[in-house]
DNA sequence: CTAAATTAAGTAACTGGTTACGCAAATGTA
DNA sequence: TACATTTGCGTAACCAGTTACTTAATTTAG
């Protein structure tokens, strides 16, 4: 692919030809390789993971027992897509609900005694994915940081909103 | 929501808190939150326009005239999402197809003088979101540069393939 | 010159998110 | 104490991408 490119002459890149018009789309470019690259993964090693997982893993690790409220909350993620990859780890068996019974509307999740067993299965692939994280951070010394001063500024004011007054 | 999170003493943002971990799932947010509240930006103010158009009436200015493969390849996007933008582009009247007569399989892509009339009217809503990247850039200097220094690391060997080396 | 391989592009099925909506439970208030 | 509001969470419909497959046209090779 990137020969092709380099015989066509393309090389450049438009979308960073673009400069700051391109940058959503490369987000969204650069985070859907990561997923799909992640996916392939986890499919040729034959592991009953998905990509995700590992949040929700460490998340019921730390924390013992959350609702989906509060999953939702800690990362920042709408409600439904918590429910969704829930479902998912549940019906795997890694995940075991239970009523709250001061308040009936709650799911407390935990980690099921096979979730506990199976993480040690998984953990190295997440080490080996995190260390890759790693080099290909290498020579980007201020990413993560400036990632995460990108993030506050969008939680202050959105980008439709931010748009909206420059109009 | 941000509030909500101060008060029950969440704010350290559990996929920050994950570090090299949490990236993937960052990008992916961060993505997301650009996608829908662009959306929501057009949709608001009425505009017939999607995100990624942008993207194509740029190509197509530029390049007068183009095939689905080439911008496939251009934008580095897979040939079926590049059919869909299109598609969609051209049932609302801005994208016009010519078979390509030394080569009958090739669909030629060419704006309609309705784009060029519109891209007018849009151009401000494109202008006022580039500068809204700007801003939000302002205190990361690096974050451009370092992006398309992963890409580019990612380019020649992708996430599967560099984590499988570690294991 | 014909058969095999490649290429262009459209379609189908899937994925991991989103917003919108509904219902039941809990909470706040007159 | 009852009624309005809020909250938790499940479902539905949508969205913008992906991979996998198909078909037709072109190119390559024997």
């Amino acid at each position: 692919m990137r020969n092709q490119l380099l015989n066509l002459g393309l090389m450049e890149d438009f979308l960073i030809h673009m400069e700051y018009e391109g940058l959503t789309s490369r987000l969204k470019r650069l985070s859907d390789a990561l997923l799909y690259s992640t996916k392939d993964l986890y499919k040729s090693k034959g592991l009953d993971i998905e990509p995700n997982w590992n949040l929700i893993f460490r998340l019921l690790q730390e924390h013992q027992a959350m609702t989906i409220t509060e999953m939702a909350d800690t990362l920042q993620f709408s409600h439904p897509a918590v429910v969704k990859i829930v479902k998912k780890m549940k019906r795997n068996g890694y995940i075991a609900t239970q009523e709250d019974d001061s308040d009936k509307r709650k799911q407390v999740l935990s980690l099921t005694p096979k979730a506990h067993k199976h993480i040690a299965v998984f953990k190295p692939y997440w080490e080996a994915g995190t260390e890759v994280t790693r080099d290909i951070l290498a020579d980007s010394p201020h990413f993560m940081e400036e990632l995460a001063r990108i993030e506050e500024k969008l939680n202050e004011a959105n980008y439709k909103e931010r748009t909206l007054k420059k109009l």
